[in-house]
DNA sequence: ACCATCACG
DNA sequence: ACGTACGTGATGGTG
């Protein structure tokens, strides 16, 4: 037997800041309860339990307050709109016949722990719902944890047993509470404890297994002194959070397993309640409809059939997979059977639609199931139509395209949809010209990008986790530095305290603001770097975190079980044609400090291998020569000279042998303004020259390349004229800003019309320059494969002996790829890290 | 969820 | 007289 018990405090908080607020005509606050049922329905329906409770705090303080004043004294209190709520949500629970624990002088953690126990007791298995982290510390051989979060909209819950806990944390989970007390927390509002960092927090427990073990080993020469010299001084506070956070499994509740066995919901309280909730969707869900007043059934789901009733071999058809589930849609009708059916099907034979082709690659190749006869993706072709928009699921496109409303409820419906959808959208992108980049570049591409996904890159795990001690040892020396040169501690991550140090208690100037305070970032410590000293630690502090957080930690936590990290490749994202990348982000490694590119010497080829990083040459400004067809810009790059040399040359009037570098500097400043629809105020901002000056070096561009000047005129007035940009190959951008009356936005959408064309176009010639490159890799160097993608940039992994080689074709496909009125210019290098092969 | 910040091209 | 460079994604803080 199962029983699910949630926090429902927890919970309730969740769905309160997931859901934008929602109010009843007459202003009753709704969203959390609403939020919190559709959670509960959805984990109901996950976990299929037999028995469902709800644990809740109470407003009174428990022992933990009287053990100690401090007890989460700051913790903000509950937001009025949500508090409202809480008597609903129990009426509502009430309604649907679920019990409800709360214990005046316990929280609901120590009544979660107390039903885990009895239930283990009972030989009852317990699932626990909740979004405090704390809980963990529960899960045990019969106490599972699912921990909610939300991401991208979407309600996810983690679930947590002990072998999924040691995974991640490296320790039991009874020992977070150790680890906690190690480390601090920074809503519990404990002063002194240790504060070790996280890794050395699992290390000390991985060493010695708990607190008590640690404090009895303090002399060990497994502990630094630094560690040791803290875990001194934080002893009593470590005890005391010990103690604080421990959640106790003897609360004085009456609880019986089986009385809490699912029992039919009082259905006349309950329609009540939704009446004035106003919840009407969800009426249908509990039955509250009188069966008159019901609305028609939804159709049962489609007859689950077996090979018999696929379409014959050959037969167009749309294929939509949902877990081990397929649907599979003709002009004639739909089946759903398993996905391992479908094989025959999953030839070139049988041509195919389906939607975010790059996604259904991966599950086929998973299954290790054929993937050819794929020749339209709806979503891609959504994408192509206007890549300005956010989500392209068949749902969507069906509303947009077919106008279709309503949600698509089956599997079936979805791939009825996406057959539907086929041949409106191939015929809209016929007439805006767009089959040729669509069949040459974005749906081809969609194979490659898999394959890089697959691929993955490999990194020295170990080269990693060094770096990361090596940052965080910087940390704590820079902390204590601002600690000590502030007069006090604070969060220095917050802005909002690091404005108050700063601006209030130091006397600072405030350089500029932002909607929310003070701006503290980069540019406004710069200019106040020689008033005093603490802004020079604080920058660093700055660069080091940033590079512990988001590269030495996040990268290490994405490793794969291959030891290579695999990103994915976003191909359906951006305004301008370009690629993304996330999960975790390869497109934004540093590279322009010391200190920081030091990472990408943690990304290295396979072993015999070597990475080959190939690179365009300036293609933006190449781009622009071409579309501008500036004779002056083209003569340049055919030179071969250097073209930021040459353009400060023309734009100071002398010989190019005379440029000095801060002219140089200027001037490519002016190219990459140019590129993004420069304004003279911004150019005189980013380079440090006064606006009249900065706008003289405009003109003067302008006067030389006087084909760019037309271009930017021209573009923009075409835009206005048609409402979109296009690219070289044909893509389209659609600017509704420049219709605004605001001016901002105007003046936002000229930029755009003015850059889109650009790094659209750039981002066309690398895509087909990595179908080429993919395409003569397979024939002639299958060893090599293609890695990654940097928007101007390809990464090769391949053998030691065919290095040369392989640079050579990589640089050949790259500048053959096509003939603009410049040279196309790539270079290669390659080396035994990314490092070395840039 | 939104903001500020900072990493890249 | 506007307000101020294009395109991304991850993190930590805050409500």
């Amino acid at each position: 037997m199962k029983l699910m018990i949630l926090d429902g405090n927890s919970v309730i908080n969740r769905a309160f800041y997931g859901i934008r607020p929602l109010t009843t005509r007459e202003g009753l606050y709704t969203n959390a309860v609403y939020g919190f049922l559709n959670i509960l329905h959805k984990f109901m329906g996950e976990e299929r339990p037999d028995g469902v409770c709800v644990a809740f705090d109470l407003k009174a303080p428990t022992f933990r307050h009287l053990q100690y004043e401090g007890y989460k004294a700051t913790r903000h209190g509950m937001p009025d709109e949500l508090a409202q709520q809480m008597p609903v949500m129990k009426d509502v629970l009430r309604a649907m016949s679920i019990p409800i624990y709360e214990q005046e002088g316990w929280e609901a953690d120590d009544i979660l722990g107390t039903v885990g126990r009895i239930c283990t007791e009972s030989g009852w298995e317990c699932v626990i719902l909740t979004g405090d982290r704390d809980s963990l510390q529960l899960v045990d051989d019969h106490v599972t944890v699912r921990l909610v979060s939300s991401k991208a909209g979407q309600t996810l819950a983690t679930r947590y047993t002990p072998e999924t806990f040691r995974e991640e944390y490296g320790f039991d989970p009874i020992r977070l509470v150790d680890c906690k007390a190690l480390m601090g927390d920074s809503s519990d509002n404990i002063p002194g404890v240790p504060g070790v960092g996280k890794k050395t927090a699992g290390d000390l427990l991985a060493a010695f297994g708990s607190l008590d073990a640690i404090y009895d080993h303090l002399d060990s020469d497994a502990i630094k002194p630094a560690v040791k010299k803290k875990l001194e001084a934080g002893k009593d506070s470590a005890y005391l959070s010990y103690d604080l956070a421990t959640i106790r499994k003897t609360a004085p509740i009456d609880f019986v397993p089986a009385d809490n066995v699912c029992k039919p919901v009082d259905k006349p309280a309950l329609r009540a309640l939704f009446e004035k909730l106003e919840f009407v969707r969800l009426m249908d869900r509990y039955g509250l409809y009188d069966v008159k007043e019901a609305p028609q059934p939804a159709e049962p789901a489609a007859v689950v059939c077996t090979l018999a009733c696929l379409p014959p071999v050959g037969t167009p058809c749309a294929l939509v997979l949902d877990g081990d589930q397929a649907a599979i849609a003709t002009a004639d009708g739909v089946c759903v059977t398993a996905v391992s059916c479908c094989e025959p099907l999953l030839t070139a034979e049988t041509p195919k639609v389906c939607a975010d082709y790059k996604t259904l690659w991966h599950q086929l190749d998973q299954l290790g199931l054929p993937k050819d006869g794929f020749v339209f993706d709806v979503s891609l072709a959504g994408y192509v139509l206007d890549p300005s928009d956010t989500r392209y699921s068949p749902d969507e496109l069906a509303k947009r395209y077919l106008n279709q409303e309503g949600q698509l409820e089956s599997l079936s419906d979805r791939a009825a949809a996406v057959f539907a959808l086929w041949k409106p959208l191939q015929s809209l992108m016929a007439e805006q010209n767009m089959t040729t980049l669509y069949e040459t570049v974005e749906f081809p591409l969609c194979a490659v990008l898999a394959r890089m996904e697959r691929e993955g890159i490999a990194v020295d795990r170990m080269a990693l986790l060094a770096f990361g001690n090596l940052l965080t040892e910087r940390i704590n020396a820079l902390t204590e530095q601002i600690y000590d040169m502030a007069g006090e501690t604070f969060n220095i991550n917050s802005t909002q305290q690091l404005g108050v140090i700063l601006f209030e208690k130091l006397g600072l100037p405030p350089v500029k603001k932002t909607k929310t305070g003070y701006s503290t970032n980069a540019e406004v410590l710069e200019k106040l770097k020689n008033k005093h000293p603490i802004i020079e630690a604080i920058m660093d502090y700055r660069m080091v975190t940033k590079l512990n957080s988001t590269y030495a930690e996040g990268l290490v936590k994405v490793i794969g079980d291959d030891e290579r990290i695999h990103t994915t490749f976003q191909n359906m994202v951006t305004a301008t044609g370009r690629l993304s990348s996330t999960e975790p982000n390869l497109q934004n490694i540093p590279v322009r400090t010391e200190l920081g590119s030091e990472i990408r010497k943690m990304f290295v080829p396979k072993d015999g291998c070597v990475l080959i990083d190939a690179d365009y040459s300036q293609i933006e400004l190449r781009v622009l020569s071409h579309i501008a067809n500036d004779q002056i810009m083209q003569e340049a790059f055919r030179s071969g000279e250097d073209v930021h040399r040459v353009t400060a040359s023309q734009v100071f009037g002398v010989a190019p042998e005379d440029v000095t570098s801060l002219m140089r500097r200027h001037a490519k400043a002016v190219n990459f303004g140019i590129v993004y629809g420069i304004s003279d105020f911004s150019l005189a901002d980013d380079i440090g020259v006064t606006r009249k000056e900065a706008k003289a070096y405009i003109e003067s561009y302008l006067e030389k390349y006087a084909g760019v000047r037309q271009y930017m005129h021209d573009v923009v007035e075409q835009a206005k004229a048609d409402g979109y940009v296009t690219t070289l190959m044909g893509r389209r951008r659609y600017l509704p800003e420049l219709k605004s009356k605001n001016f901002n936005l105007r003046s936002f959408g000229e930029r755009c019309a003015m850059n889109t064309p650009i790094q659209g176009t750039a981002a066309d010639i690398i895509k087909l320059a990595m179908i080429r490159v993919d395409a003569a890799l397979a024939k002639q160097y299958p060893k090599a494969r293609l890695v990654l993608q940097v928007h101007d940039e390809l990464i090769v992994e391949c053998p030691l002996d065919q290095a040369d080689d392989v640079k050579q074709l990589v640089e050949r496909e790259m500048e053959q790829v096509m003939e603009l009125r410049v040279p196309l210019l790539a270079e290669a290098k390659s080396g035994a890290s990314w490092y070395e092969a840039k």
